[in-house]
DNA sequence: ATAATTGCAAATCGTTTGCACTACG
DNA sequence: CGTAGTGCAAACGATTTGCAATTAT
């Protein structure tokens, strides 16, 4: 971890404010949060912040590459740390939990995509529909 | 097809009117539409129909398992022939086309789920997200 | 006839943008 | 000090809703 973040920030001419370093600890606390929930998180320290910044700031994290988002259903995207990214999503349709599995198990998948169809898969993107164990037995 | 979608309309209740079978024809014609589309489609033939009616049908439809939809990305979700479901889709993120691909392909993937997570894949509502043949030579 | 369905316009939700003001470097 | 970043309010695109007029049964 040679460089932090707020280095490279610097160093590509962005400046580091209170609004990003919030963004960025909302985005880690919450673990998968859309801009709605990372905007409510940040306002608990900070009131003021307004929801536009957290739209561009997600942006902005998100190209330099500390952020990523994935859709999951309708709704609005999810926002999770880059690291964390190696996952895919278990989406439940009932309750609308959001479970996170290693990505091996798509590597299958992802093998017979590229060999039968030239498809280079974006796993850390992938989310699988469906129902979780819980709502299966009730 | 001893039942027709028209005797299973009236059965339940609903009326069969032009708007519900052209929306039906737009669906089957575009294989996979955004309810802007359907609707300019339909609005080839009936220039009156409204948007608000598009979007009340494709629930209709959906809810009598004639239609389903699937979420590609940030844009409006997709359409298609509840018939045709059988199929996921790859969805290329540089030019945004959607192929349809045998859900043979994830079946590995659904059992591995299963079996370790206890959870139940929606097979037909799965969409790959990466880069088609096409944008990888390029 | 009469209840379901539609068209329309207005409301809503998530997101983006223009701009004057603020604050990082 | 100068420019990047912010808050605010207004614009925006997709979708939903209330309601009066229309139409399938």
């Amino acid at each position: 971890m040679a460089e932090t973040w707020q280095e490279e920030l610097r160093a590509r001419g962005y400046r580091v404010t209170p609004q990003r370093q919030l963004v960025l600890e909302a985005v880690t606390a919450l673990e998968h949060g859309t801009p709605e929930e990372i905007c409510t998180e940040v306002q608990r320290t900070a009131r003021g912040v307004n929801i536009s910044t957290i739209y561009r700031t997600l942006e902005l994290l998100e190209e330099l590459g500390l952020v990523k988002h994935a859709h999951l259903g309708h709704g609005p995207p999810n926002y999770h740390l880059a690291e964390e990214a190696e996952h895919i999503h278990l989406a439940c349709r009932d309750c609308e939990t959001v479970t996170d599995v290693d990505p091996k198990v798509a590597a299958g998948l992802a093998e017979v995509l590229e060999r039968d169809f030239g498809f280079e898969t974006d796993v850390h993107h992938l989310t699988v529909f469906g129902r979780c164990k819980n709502c299966r037995t009730k």
